[in-house]
DNA sequence: TAATAGTCTAGTTAATTAGTAGGTTTTTAA
DNA sequence: TTAAAAACCTACTAATTAACTAGACTATTA
């Protein structure tokens, strides 16, 4: 299961890939719109432009803005900054691999090849839908 | 991410799937050869025992054992014993649906959609994996 | 210079995870 | 019939994580 992190982290990502103009966008507004604790997507958001996927502006008229194109952005990433590995165990992440402290060999483990489909086919999704498939809510199945 | 107890319940079962004999086999003997602390395998498989899965006999000779097929048994109905819902939020789990309280409508939700997908193409997988599937090294994938 | 809006520090509360300790009950075999 | 075996039950515990909250600080702009 994803954490609300995750959660509000991509839903506050699509609700300002959804808005046609450049201009920074409030915390608070998407806080209020998406129904959002403001204190919490404050850490949220923060964490996304230290991950180099928002830029911000402080003051009047401030807010926070996409730096890159809502094309270019897959979810697989933001959910691998936001909530961590995808797979279903470390010994099988592509990016957070831990190994396995009760396996006797990792080749022989009956689990890890069945984790691994699984993997694969969660990323076969997650690395092809972007911020802009989020956007559009006649997305194809 | 799986939980150890998933990952530790699955193992146990896979064990027990690979012996031929119908003998019941020890928690003891589980917890020695895959590495599982005995204590806590003891509730793992107890809990395994009230979903339906297992049935025991105390005493000497006693132990655990499997009462149905182990071909009979998929990967999913496992995992939801164990685990509880596969999907990657609540409101898009068959057996573990929550509503959204943030969400205004589900139907337009843009996380929606996405994670149902991702969940059939999971379940595709999990539903059609049994217990004997993970007794076979030389799984195909 | 005052209001705005993000940033930083430092908590809190509740739940979950991954166990541990130790005793009780049931069964079997000597 | 009794002792050993082995599951079962009750009740903790420690560590971590999730999901926030409070309040002060800093930068920007009208």
């Amino acid at each position: 299961m994803l954490s609300k992190k995750t959660k509000y982290g991509l839903k506050a990502l699509t609700y300002m890939a959804k808005k046609e103009s450049k201009k920074p966008v409030l915390i608070s507004e998407i806080a209020e719109e998406e129904n959002i604790s403001k204190k919490f997507l404050e850490i949220i958001l923060l964490q996304l432009k230290n991950s180099g996927f928002l830029g911000s502006k402080k003051g009047k008229g401030g807010g926070y803005y996409l730096i890159r194109e809502p094309e270019k952005i897959t979810v697989a990433s933001l959910i691998r900054v936001l909530e961590g590995p995808i797979a279903m165990l470390p010994c099988v992440s592509l990016n957070f691999y831990e190994k396995c402290d009760d396996c006797k060999n990792e080749e022989t483990c009956s689990l890890s090849k069945l984790m691994i489909e699984v993997r694969d086919s969660t990323l076969k999704i997650l690395e092809n839908k972007s911020l802009a498939d989020l956007t559009n809510s006649t997305m194809s199945l």
